[in-house]
DNA sequence: ACACGGATACTA
DNA sequence: AGTATCCGTGTC
């Protein structure tokens, strides 16, 4: 089931939440998310709107579902989409794949063998699908090929905190599949 | 444990 | 122009 402009038009949580178990795909690689996190406008100091006008800006002009890409620690892209019109604005960040499609090719650009690791970090899974800064403001639902597909059967979900913040580290907005082994990190116990 | 690396937004 | 911070990764 293709995924639609009308998902995003929701607040970030619920977001998060009903991604994990959707096929991301770009350009013939991708994989299973399994991995997000929700950011929010409203009450949320680790969200990118508390610090950067040019996000505020952002999220004032642009249709929700459009990409957010950002240049982390100088080396790593970081992948999240838009969310907007519902009871609160903010985004998503895409954290984690189980590979499916275009597996060598994700290896090449990778230089790794292990499918386990080939998408299980944010940095990586760009790396991974060649995703990089010109994605940065892309309407994807604008474009004919749909990149995000719905899952038949939602995925069991485990909640837990956000990893590698210091602002608002305390809530529990990181969302995973139950038990996947493509995870970033472990979740913790909640 | 540590180095790597650059955009963004402050100060002045 | 100088400084602080930042949603990470691979190798040490």
């Amino acid at each position: 089931m293709k995924i639609t402009r009308e998902f995003f038009q929701r607040d970030p949580l619920t977001c998060a939440r009903e991604l994990i178990g959707c096929e991301l795909v770009w350009n013939q690689t991708g994989g299973v998310i399994v991995e997000t996190e929700a950011y929010s406008v409203r009450n949320d100091e680790a969200c990118h709107t508390f610090t950067r006008p040019s996000s505020r800006g952002f999220v004032a002009e642009k249709p929700p579902g459009t990409a957010y890409v950002y240049l982390n620690y100088g080396m790593y892209w970081l992948l999240n989409f838009l969310v907007k019109g519902g009871a609160e604005d903010g985004f998503v960040l895409i954290r984690a794949l189980e590979p499916t499609r275009g597996i060598e090719e994700m290896r090449r650009r990778r230089g790794m063998n292990e499918l386990k690791n080939l998408c299980s970090g944010p940095g990586k899974l760009t790396r991974a699908l060649a995703i990089d800064g010109t994605f940065h403001g892309q309407d994807f639902f604008a474009a004919s090929e749909p990149i995000l597909h719905a899952p038949p059967v939602p995925p069991e979900i485990s909640t837990g905190p956000r990893i590698g913040i210091t602002r608002a580290a305390d809530l529990p907005w990181r969302f995973v599949a139950a038990g996947s082994r493509f995870l970033s990190a472990p979740m913790k116990n909640r």
